[in-house]
DNA sequence: CGGCCAAGCCTAATCACATTAGGCTTGACC
DNA sequence: GGTCAAGCCTAATGTGATTAGGCTTGGCCG
């Protein structure tokens, strides 16, 4: 490999991640981004097709670190305490990368393979909280009551929405706590049987 | 006013909303927008500051509409009825009309008043129904964990997530019910009364 | 009735970016 | 010591928002 790199993939989406993040998706041109990175833009698109590419390699970079965030809450024992972690963890990630949150949920643009595989890996963390917590059975339905509640909440918070007064922390905690007690009570999804432990000697 | 009008704020609203939908946020240009209505680009600016502002009009409409719906599902009785009822509506409107529910929740953009305004009169379309269920006291805090689901279930939904398998629609009727009953049974949210009806006789 | 004037449009710039074309340089490898 | 591909760069090109300046229309006032 002739003539050294002034940069690499990797340190471009740090920098874009960054640009992206103090001045928002409008704002942010590619180049600006070549120079944070030291180099003109139309360099960028030896490493990038496009700018739609690039946006998708810093989509999936969080994505990555949002999973490893969750699996970093989920230690320690009980499942309640465990989803309860990673809710925080999840809000605190949100808030502390808005642009980012807000691109690894804009609604249009197709997703990449490695995107899709990238969230379902985030989203997966939570699946054996869920599974000690209501069956494995009861899972994945589970996962989908707190994860859009998750998601919604701190996307409304974002977008300035929670403007008829009380505490914003205390709604998310009061939240999480119905929920988690809403599941944790019955609750079955379609037809799933009674309990776990299936498979009795017959 | 002379020389009279060939097109109209509303019909440009409208126009925007369409070409929104249809080809997304993206591939939405002025040229485009102005051919719709009849007119040519620069022309809009005389009605409408910029593309930013315009796109404010049109987020501001959607609000209303939803509002709208809102408010025309809560007829009929029983608070657990009538928020099935417009939970169902929330997300057939976010469905029909994802462009716009992209727009509406948009992360980034301050708010104008007028968006402000709009929202927050769409929310306020639920809370007597949240009220009846849970008290006038806990409507707020309870209306903050339902709204967040809704919000969070179809923009996952519209952003492709939910790729897991299982029913979505068996999911979105799970989470509601989930976590009406989470709601319903207890759940008060910092330190307000055990129950209503006060201040009884000393 | 004829002139005045603002509203509403239009055409012709201007500007900001993304993206493409074509070419220079460097250093690994022969 | 020459070859060649990687990685850059400068100079277009193209698209889309936005601005500048001017034409037309029709209500209204004398």
């Amino acid at each position: 490999m002739p003539a050294r790199s002034k940069t690499s993939d990797a340190e471009i989406v740090r920098a874009a991640l960054e640009l992206l993040e103090s001045r928002g998706a409008e704002g942010f041109s590619m180049a600006d981004l070549a120079g944070a990175v030291g180099v003109r833009a139309p360099s960028l698109y030896g490493r990038f097709a496009d700018r739609a590419t690039l946006i998708d390699a810093v989509e999936v970079e969080q994505w990555c670190e949002l999973g490893r965030r969750l699996h970093a809450a989920a230690t320690g024992r009980g499942a309640l305490a465990v989803l309860t972690r990673q809710a925080r963890a999840y809000r605190a990630f949100a808030k502390a990368n808005p642009a980012a949150y807000a691109l690894m949920f804009r609604i249009d643009a197709d997703r990449s393979e490695a995107g899709q595989a990238a969230r379902a890996a985030a989203v997966a963390a939570s699946l054996p909280a869920f599974a000690a917590l209501v069956g494995s059975h009861a899972a994945l339905p589970a996962a989908r009551v707190l994860t859009p509640f998750l998601h919604g909440f701190v996307s409304m918070e974002l977008a300035g929405a929670f403007r008829l007064g009380g505490g914003v922390d205390a709604a998310f905690e009061h939240g999480v706590a119905t929920i988690l007690r809403g599941l944790s009570r019955a609750g079955r999804p379609t037809a799933p049987p009674r309990r776990r432990r299936p498979r009795r000697p017959p």
